[in-house]
Formats: structure tokens, C-alpha cells, sequence
RNA sequence: GCCGGGAUGGCGGAACUGGUAGACGCACCGGACUCAAAAUCCGGCGGUGGCGACACCGUGAGGGUUCGAUUCCCUCUCCCGGCACCA
């Protein structure tokens, strides 16, 4: 074996050696336990990101550690190819999307192969391609027969001045990024598919998914949002009556007036004859699509002049336009009751609007009004005769009301909205339909699928420009022949990553979607992604699964059986602010940082110029603070197990990760004091015997009980616990104990190898080239990648006496040895001898006597 | 604004089920080796007081439960993720 470590010769040795063995090719094998290791494919953006060494690092380490222990281990991997960034990109220089995806996967895939992941390359999966799209549309087609999906109109953002939708991203501060222009929301027709229908299911299968975090698991039943409430029917003078919907009928009398969407028939009525509405419901058209500006935005309102009638009172409750209320959502219209809600109450104080008490805390105690809303449940006053009742009483008793009377009834609710699948984008998968002149919105027949995707456009950012070209547009009808025009709308690139994990198993089936194949992998036993996919992503998948479920394609339900959620991958942000114009970002490679005698920092400065610059924090690495660090660049110098082990050693994985070069250093430290030590055992030419534990020493017995503990540790960490970290911090601190002993013995030699053979086979999952070759030079011939995990020996784990400690008052006092086997009455005495204890018990009486066996005594005086 | 999560030495983190706070690594300081430097090896390293044994303080802030709280409960601050057309 070389004396020095050198990535760059054993790297390549250990790939070599997996890829002509065809070591991670798996196939169906009923005979073994399967695990299928699942990592969120990535975006081909250009270049591998941390985020992704992260990410398939830690798949890559269960993948090999579930292998080692028996499983026959599928892990994958594929392109999520379609998107935005694609267009961006075919903007600025003219290539076509299709092109530069291409490239981009050509590239990153060889950066994953030099990060020595266990993937099982055959099955490649591509989104971009007909092969894989067809099936979008194939069961886009299903879902269209079963009523799933389904056509009407929607807002989008427009940019008037380029005439194109945007995406949300693309409005910066109410305009559009190119031109700069005042974007308006414009309702256009689009294709939506019912995830309402499945909202109930989807929530109470939560509580099954018993591998996902309870966090993921509140944020999407958050999401969906069930709640019980009333619809209730407000009649309305001269037009249809107005409909609204609320979890609060208790507040019925509280109700002071009515607010409606812009795009509500009865705002667009009112203002026919009423400039100032219109100028109004214009401006409303104008403010930003998503909640986070809906709900942070002025609340601001007008008058219709329109009154509703109160169902109870029979009283006039005027209706008003509001910007908060949203078409798309509910009926687009709302009761509001200032005194029991927040909003409503700070939209009636800045209109004036009556703030009107309908509910009293239980207890009968004042409830300020002039200082917020008082949103608890209580007792109802000054609601005729439904005086006194609490909550439930009331909502009952109301119900019963209005469904006597046919003008409201009792409702569940979601949250959860449709999924808008339609985008106005050129590199999608195009929705296979066909508009006839004379038949309408036809489906494309199964047998002229898949709708191909012209790869030779450029888009110019004005519109699809499938829209523009005829060969692509020209098309027969299906249903009578004449001409006609084929949808130029693309699918949400959601679709295409909410059912990738089933193709994996069937990707070279040319004649179905899915097949038995995919019955034998599925569901994915460990997902592993962000956690910024913890809502939209996962919950499609789990949709599109339950889907395909009810077609009849599979047996399976939930599409992933655990779920880890890793974090962010942060650096250091720099910049400095000038006087004037942008912020300007440093690249931390680029700053020098100035510590204090003590190692604490001082400021920082740039480089080339030696003036300071501004700390910033941490962020996660991005383009646009100028703090990312080039994975390729890691790899090239220290090689792909440093950069592995550093990534798993830096954070647990659901944490967030900081980056650091020194936190690097230490990694490749590591390696360099692993292969010496192994180096410095093999290169002692005296005879290693085989070991006899019955034999040893106290001092060998101590460090093999050591080795043992460690394994044991390191298996609990690795396949229950998902911590990395500590995993390898305890095989740190046992090579740290293993270079400190130095028994040439022949029992001190064997003990050695035992624990070399253990470490090797134990870090083999997270530093798997380094590991090929340390195996080797230990002696064995086999390959560590095919060897089965260790298991501890419960003889070498044994102890025959305990250490203590002892509390006075639970303040830490003293340290006690007793017989592993102590009873409690001796660990008493024991605890009670110590003189550092009897000082602070200074005579005083025991009172109490608390024993945690194995772990501790506290005695209460 | 709403939903979810986080905060522990100079820094990343550990403490798994309420039971020894700071494992492991980094940085820093001291020493060995060297003509010297780098690399490597050995030792120290939360704060305050003490020659020392040791004591007191200390897990974002404030309060509570408990023999005992980084861990559980309440209030607050700041940071991160998501908010439906970024992926």
C-alpha cells in the first residue's frame, strides 16, 4: 500500500472497480428485502450545487449501509429537464432550451459520477424526453375522462408591454423583469386538476406516513386546512343572492358588512355607472398575485352602494370591494365582523364601519374593542334569541336555521385550492389537445401520443413560440377530420416530478407507464430532498400517486414510506455598501478575516484591496450574494471522499449546514491520520494471530470494549438515528484511541486489526473510494463494498463496574465507582461516603433519595 | 401577514426518553521536530474567583413546572424555509 493518502490514485481505482462489476445494476429479486433509496432529482441548471452534494451524499451513505445489511438496494437517478431557467438561458444566448439542458446533463452527470454515488445508471430517467412525457399526457388524458382534470379560468400575471404571462418570480415589485412594465392580472382559460376531490384524503393520510417528520406533516395538513363551517345565502335586492362562507356563525349578529373580490359580478355591476370603482377594481387588478403580498398589503375597500339583507335581522349590510378578497378562492365574497376578527376590525376602523360586540368571554369578563378584535369563542350577547349560547350551541343552533329555511347549510372546507397545471411556456410538455372550430376542445387519441415537443425553438420572451409556428400548431381534428389547432400551453413542471420515482423502476417500457416492476420497488422506502419541497412537491406526488392508484396502475397509496427533509447548505455573506448605487457581494474566497489573540473575529477585508468589507451573516449559498462555493473545485482538490465526509460531518442532516475551507481541512486530516494508521499496522512485518478474546488484557479488553461501542453507535446513528455527524465523531475518537495504543503484542496486534477491519467497514458508506482500498491492505480480498455491516459482540460491550454520578440538590458533587450490578441500598451508601458530598449536606437530614440506575443518584436534604 | 423550524464556547456542533452541558472537529495559545518554514506530533482551551482542592455563573430574553430543565409549558426577540407560475 502507498504510504502517502492520494485521492486522485484511489479514486478512480474504487470507481473502476464498481462500474465493471456492475456492483449498484439491481434487478427484482423476491428473495431479499428491497430498499429503495430515493434522492430528489435535480434541475439541470449547469453546475452540480452543495445543496446536491448534500443531498446525494446522504442517499448515497443509506444506500450503502442498507446494502451492506442484506437489502437489495435500488437507488436511481434522473433530470428534472423542464423549465424556466431553460427559456432564460435560450434568451440570453440564443440557444435553444433544448440544447442547453442537454449540455447541462452531460456535464453534471459527470460530476456525479466523480462523487462515487451508488446509482444504478441504466435506469435514467429525463423529463424532457417524449419517452417519459407521453405518459404526462397519457394520464392527463385519464384524468380528463374521469373528470380530474378539467377547464375554466384563472388569473395569471401579464406583462402588457411583452405580452407574455410571468411567473410570479418574474415580477419584481409589480413588474415585469424585462421591460419594467405594470403588470395586470388577466383571467385566461386553463386546465386544472381536482386535488380538492382528494383534500380529505390526503389529511387523513398524514397520519399513517409514520417515517415522515411531524413537521411535514403539520405544514401540509396546515395546507390543506379543513375546517367546518356554514355557507350561508345573503339576499341581495335586484340580483343573484350573495353567497359567502364562515367557520364563525356564532358571530352572525356581529356582522357590519359585506366584502367582495374585484372580479365579483356585483363590483363589476356597481361599477358600470361608477368611475371611481372602476378606477378602484383597475387598481385592485394591479396588486400582486400571491399571499404573502395579499395578506401584508394595505387593506383598502369602497362602498357598492349595494346593500345585503341580514338573514337574522332583516337589517341592510352594505356590501364593499375589497383588495384582500380573491376571486379564485371560495365564493370571492366575505361576511366580516369587526369586533371578532382582526382584519375586519382594521378595515372597519380605518371605513368607520360599526364594530358591533355579539360575543363575551365565558367567564363574563369586559373585552376591550378600541385596542383589536376579540377573536376567542365565548358566550353570544346581543344575538336575539341565540343569547347565551356558547359555541358549539350556536353553530348548531344556527345551522339548524338556515337549513330549515334552504338559504344556508352546513359545509367543509379546504384551503387546498386546484392544481392549475396550464402554463403559457414553450419548454414543457404540451397538453395534448386539439381546438376544433366546429367540435371544440378535443383529447388527442392514445394512439398519436406522445405530442411531440419541438426541440429546435429560441423563445424571445414575448409568448410561446409554438404558438407561432405552424407545424406544430396545423392539425386535423380527430373527431371530424377539418382543420385545427393544436393547445400551445405546457404542463407545470410539477407534473413531470409527481410520478418519476414510479417510472425508475419501469424506464425502458415502451408500451405502459408503469409495470409489475414497479409494484415490486415501490413505494420509495427513504425519500430524501429539501425542505423547501416539503409542501408542493410532496403533496402533488402523493396526489398523482392516489391517482394512478385509482386508474388501476398501482397498489400503492403514498408514494413515500420515510421522508428526510435535509437542510440548507449556508455560507458567509461579505459585501460593502456604497454611498450611492447597489449593494456590492464578495465571494468569501475572496475576503481575508482578522481574529484577536483569542482566535475571535476581528473585521474582514478584501483581498485585493485590503479595506473592509461588511459581514453579512450567514445565507444560503446563491448567485445573487455572491457566496457559493464550487463543489467541482472541492472535489478537484481534496477528492470526493473529503467532500463527502465533511458534509456529514458538519451538521446533522435535517439542519441547516455551514459552510467552512478549514472545517474541509479538517476532513482531509482525517483521511490523511485513517490511511497512516492503517498504513503503520500493515507495514509491521510482526505476525498478526488470530484474536482470543478470553485472553486479553485489561488494557486490550478496555479498548476492544471501546471498538465495540463505537459499532454499535455508529449502526444506531447511521440506520435509525440519520446522524452522520456523531456517527463519525465517534469513529474519530476511537482512531484517536487506536493511534494512542501502541501493544505490539501478538493479542495487541490481533485486537488492532479487528478494530482497523471494523472502522474501515464502518466509515465504507460515507468514504467508499478510500475504504475499497484500506480493505484491501488490510489483507482481505474481498471488495468492502460487498461485505456484510458488523455486528457488535455483546461479550466485548460487558462492564463490571459503573461510574456515578452524584447530586446534592441536583447540582453535580461527586463521582462514585459501584459493581455493575449494584443494588440501590449500596449505591446509597456509596453516594452518602463521598466527602465532597457530605460537605454540602453539611449534616442535614436526607429527605429524599432519587437513583437513576446506570446513570445517576441525587440526594435531596 | 399566515404556516413550519431554529437560537448552546471565538466558530460548526454534542448531550438519543427530564438526569454529568460543551463529545468530535475547526480556530487560537504553548511545546517537540526543523537552519527556518510548511507538514506532522504532544499539551491547553466557556466565564469569573482561587497557589490549589474547589466554588460561583453559564444553553437567545423573561417567567413557570420539577429533587433535577439545553430538553416540558407560557410570553417575547431575532434568524431561516414555504405561501400555490423558481425548482
Amino acid at each position: 500500500m502507498q504510504e502517502r493518502y492520494d485521492p486522485a490514485l484511489v479514486e478512480p481505482d474504487a470507481r473502476r472497480y464498481w462500474d465493471e462489476n456492475g456492483t449498484f445494476e439491481v434487478r427484482e429479486d423476491a428473495s431479499r428485502p428491497k430498499y429503495y433509496c430515493l434522492c430528489m432529482f435535480p434541475y439541470p441548471s449547469g453546475r452540480l450545487h452543495m445543496g446536491h452534494v448534500r443531498n446525494y451524499t446522504i442517499g448515497d451513505v443509506l444506500t450503502r449501509f442498507h446494502r451492506m445489511q442484506g437489502y437489495n438496494v435500488l437507488q436511481p437517478m434522473g433530470w428534472d429537464a423542464f423549465g424556466l431557467p431553460a427559456e432564460n438561458a435560450a434568451m440570453a444566448h440564443g440557444v435553444p432550451p433544448a440544447k442547453w439542458t442537454y449540455d447541462n446533463i452531460a456535464y453534471m452527470k459527470r460530476q456525479l459520477r466523480s462523487l462515487g454515488l451508488g446509482i444504478d445508471w441504466r435506469r435514467e430517467v429525463t423529463t424532457c424526453r417524449p419517452e417519459y412525457y407521453r405518459w404526462n399526457q397519457w394520464l392527463f388524458l385519464r384524468m380528463l375522462e374521469k373528470g380530474i382534470a378539467y377547464r375554466r379560468t384563472g388569473s395569471v400575471n401579464w406583462d402588457p408591454v411583452d405580452q407574455t404571462v410571468l411567473a410570479n418570480e418574474q415580477v419584481i415589485d409589480g413588474r415585469g423583469w424585462r421591460m419594467g412594465a405594470l403588470v395586470e392580472k388577466r383571467e385566461i382559460p386553463m386546465y386544472y386538476l381536482r386535488i380538492t376531490d382528494y383534500a380529505q384524503e390526503l389529511l387523513q393520510a398524514l397520519d399513517g406516513l409514520e417515517g415522515w417528520p411531524e413537521r411535514v406533516k403539520l405544514m401540509q395538513a396546515n395546507w390543506i386546512g379543513r375546517s367546518e363551517g356554514l355557507e350561508i345565502d345573503f339576499q341581495v335586492e335586484g340580483a343573484e343572492p350573495l353567497r359567502i362562507y364562515t367557520t364563525r356563525p356564532d358571530t352572525l349578529y356581529g356582522v357590519s358588512y359585506m366584502a367582495v373580490a374585484a372580479e365579483h359580478p356585483l363590483a363589476r355591476r356597481a361599477a358600470a355607472a361608477n368611475p371611481d370603482l372602476q378606477a378602484f377594481i383597475a387598481e385592485c387588478q394591479r396588486s400582486g398575485a400571491t399571499e404573502a403580498e395579499l395578506e401584508t398589503m394595505e387593506k383598502r375597500g369602497m362602498p357598492l352602494g349595494i346593500d345585503a339583507v341580514h338573514p337574522l335581522t332583516g337589517e341592510p349590510i352594505p356590501i364593499w370591494v375589497a383588495n384582500f378578497v380573491l376571486m379564485g378562492y371560495g365564493t370571492g365574497a366575505v361576511m366580516a365582523v369587526p369586533a371578532h376578527d382582526q382584519r375586519d376590525w382594521e378595515f372597519a376602523r380605518r371605513y368607520g364601519l360599526r364594530i358591533h360586540q355579539v360575543i363575551e368571554p365565558m367567564d363574563g369578563s369586559l373585552v376591550d374593542l378600541d385596542s383589536g378584535a376579540w377573536v376567542e369563542h365565548g358566550r353570544l350577547v346581543n344575538s336575539g334569541r341565540f343569547d347565551g349560547l356558547d359555541f358549539d350551541e350556536a353553530f348548531d343552533a344556527i345551522a339548524k336555521f338556515f337549513e330549515a329555511q334552504g338559504t344556508g347549510r352546513r359545509r367543509v372546507n379546504y384551503r387546498l385550492r386546484d392544481w392549475a397545471i396550464s402554463r403559457q411556456r414553450y419548454w414543457g410538455c404540451p397538453i395534448p389537445l386539439i381546438h376544433c372550430p366546429d367540435c371544440g376542445d378535443v383529447p388527442v387519441p392514445d394512439e398519436q401520443l406522445p405530442v411531440e415537443l419541438p426541440e429546435d425553438l429560441v423563445p424571445d420572451g414575448s409568448g410561446s413560440p409554438l404558438a407561432k409556428l405552424d407545424s406544430f400548431l396545423a392539425c386535423d381534428c380527430p373527431r371530424c377530420g377539418g382543420p385545427a389547432r393544436r393547445e400551445t400551453d405546457t404542463m407545470d413542471t410539477f407534473v413531470d416530478s409527481s410520478w418519476y420515482f414510479f417510472r425508475y423502476a419501469s424506464f425502458d417500457n415502451g408500451n405502459a407507464m408503469v409495470d409489475e416492476r414497479a409494484e415490486y420497488w415501490m413505494p420509495v422506502d427513504q425519500y430524501i430532498g429539501g425542505i423547501e419541497h416539503a409542501i408542493l412537491h410532496l403533496l402533488y406526488s402523493r396526489f398523482w400517486t392516489r391517482v394512478m392508484h385509482d386508474l388501476g396502475l398501482t397498489g400503492v397509496q403514498e408514494p413515500f414510506a420515510k421522508l428526510l427533509t435535509q437542510g440548507m447548505v449556508l455560507n458567509e455573506i461579505f459585501f460593502r455598501k456604497p454611498e450611492s448605487g447597489r449593494i456590492v457581494y464578495y465571494n468569501p474566497a475572496d475576503v481575508d478575516v482578522e481574529l484577536d489573540a483569542k482566535g475571535a473575529r476581528l473585521g474582514a477585508v478584501l483581498r485585493e484591496d485590503g479595506q473592509p468589507v461588511e459581514s453579512g451573516g450567514m445565507g444560503t449559498m446563491s448567485k445573487s450574494k455572491n457566496n457559493g462555493v464550487d463543489p467541482q473545485a472541492l472535489v478537484d482538490r481534496y477528492g470526493a471522499d473529503t467532500a463527502r465526509l465533511f458534509m456529514m460531518f458538519a451538521a446533522p442532516p435535517e439542519q441547516s449546514l455551514e459552510w467552512s475551507d478549514e472545517g474541509v481541512e479538517g476532513a482531509f486530516r482525517f483521511m490523511k491520520r485513517l490511511w497512516r494508521l492503517v498504513h503503520q499496522h500493515v507495514s509491521d512485518p510482526a505476525a498478526v494471530p488470530a484474536l482470543d478474546p478470553a485472553s486479553l488484557s485489561s488494557a486490550q479488553r478496555e479498548l476492544r470494549r471501546q471498538v465495540h461501542e463505537t459499532l454499535a453507535k455508529v449502526t444506531n446513528d447511521i440506520g435509525r438515528r440519520h446522524t452522520f455527524n456523531t456517527a463519525i465523531a465517534a469513529v474519530m475518537e476511537l482512531s484517536n484511541a487506536l493511534a494512542r495504543f501502541e501493544d505490539r503484542a501478538p493479542q495487541g496486534r490481533a485486537l488492532m486489526q479487528e478494530a482497523l477491519e471494523i472502522i474501515v467497514l464502518a466509515l465504507s458508506p460515507v468514504v467508499p473510494h478510500a475504504c475499497h482500498t484500506l480493505w484491501r491492505a488490510l489483507g482481505r480480498t474481498s471488495a468492502v463494498v460487498d461485505e456484510r455491516w458488523p455486528e457488535a459482540d455483546p461479550a466485548a460491550l460487558e462492564r463490571e463496574t459503573l461510574e456515578l454520578v452524584v447530586q446534592v440538590n441536583g447540582k453535580l458533587r461527586g463521582r462514585v465507582q459501584v459493581p455493575a450490578d449494584a443494588s440501590e441500598a449500596l449505591v446509597r451508601e456509596a453516594a452518602l461516603a463521598d466527602p465532597n458530598v457530605q460537605r454540602f449536606m453539611a449534616g442535614k437530614p436526607l429527605r429524599k433519595f432519587v437513583y437513576v440506575p446506570g446513570r445517576l443518584a441525587n440526594l435531596v436534604v
